[in-house]
DNA sequence: GTAATACCTAAACCTGACTTTAGGTCAAGG
DNA sequence: CCTTGACCTAAAGTCAGGTTTAGGTATTAC
C-alpha cells in the first residue's frame, strides 16, 4: 500500500495544497490517515479525488459531495443512495450538455453574423433581412438556440 | 416599436426583477431607455438578454459581457472584436462539452458499479476484479474518464 | 381619499469555494 | 546550531453573482 504527502497529491492533480486542506476540512476525506500530524493520502483518497472532481464537474456542491463520501464510509447499506446520486448527476449532466448545444448554436450564428457584417462593412443588411431569407443552415442555428 | 416593463421582461425570461436591475447597474444595457424613471426595455434589450444568457452559459463573466455590450454601442469599428469574442466562446464551450463527456463516462461507470454492488450485496467483487476482467464497454467508460 | 401595485435607489447582506495570513512543528543539510 | 523546506492550524479575507432591505414615487382600483 502506498501513501502520498499533500504536496505529492497536489502535484498529481494540479491542485493547490490549500484546496486539498479545504476539502479535508469540509469532510471530503472521512478516513484520511495522519502520521505525526501530516496527512497521508492513500489510494482510497486518490480515487476519492477523482470522484470529487467528477461530481464537482457535474455541478454538485461540496456539502453534497461530503454526504456521498460519508455514505462510502457507511458501507453496503448506502449502495442504493449512492447509485441514485450518480443517476441524478448523469441526468443533470445530460441536461447541461443539451443546454450547451443550444448555446453553441447561438454562438455559431453570431460568428456567421459578424463574419457577414465584416464582409459587408455593416450589420444593417442582416438586421433588415427577414429570417426566412437567411441561408437555411444559419436560420436553423438561430432557431435552435430558442427551443 | 414595442417596449416592456421590467416586470414583463422578468416574466418573459423567468428571471427575478432584482437580477435585471443588477444587470442594468453592471452596464449590460448601455442604451436602455427610461420613462418617468421606469426602465423601458425595447426589442434591442430583449435580444441583448438572449445574448447575455448565451454568453453566461458559455462561462463568460458579467464584466466581459459588459465590454461586449459596450462594443455593440460603439458601432462597426468593433465588429472584429465581437467576432473574436464569439469564436473564443465557441472554443470554450466545445472544450467544456468535451470535459462533460468524460464526466459522463465516469458517472456511467459508477452507475454500473453500484448496480452491480447491489446485485452482489457487496462491492468487494468489483474492487478485487482486475480492470481487464470488466465488461469491455464498462472498462472503456472508466478509462475514458481519465484521458 | 386611501389602499394596493408596480416600479425606483442605495446600501447592506449572502453563499460557495476557495485563498491568504500569521504563527508554529519537525527533520535534514551544511 | 541554524536555516531551509515541507508540513500544520485557525481565522480572516476575497470574489462573483446575485438578493434583501429600507425607504420612496406614481398610477390605478375601490
Amino acid at each position: 500500500m502506498c501513501s502520498y504527502s499533500i504536496g505529492q497529491v497536489a502535484e498529481m492533480f494540479g491542485l493547490p495544497i490549500s484546496t486539498l486542506r479545504y476539502y479535508d476540512k469540509e469532510g471530503l476525506f472521512p478516513e484520511l490517515a495522519r502520521n505525526a500530524g501530516r496527512r497521508q493520502f492513500s489510494d482510497r483518497e486518490i480515487e476519492a479525488l477523482r470522484v470529487i472532481e467528477c461530481l464537482k464537474a457535474s455541478g454538485l456542491e461540496i456539502k453534497d459531495i461530503k454526504q456521498f463520501m460519508q455514505w462510502c464510509s457507511d458501507g453496503p447499506s448506502t449502495y442504493a443512495a449512492r447509485k441514485q446520486l450518480f443517476e441524478d448527476r448523469r441526468k443533470a449532466v445530460e441536461e447541461e450538455m443539451q443546454q450547451l448545444r443550444k448555446t453553441l448554436d447561438l454562438l455559431n450564428y453570431k460568428c456567421w453574423y459578424y463574419e457577414t457584417a465584416m464582409k459587408d462593412g455593416t450589420e444593417d443588411n442582416i438586421q433588415d433581412m427577414l429570417p426566412d431569407k437567411l441561408p437555411a443552415d444559419i436560420q436553423k442555428l438561430y432557431d435552435n438556440s430558442f427551443r
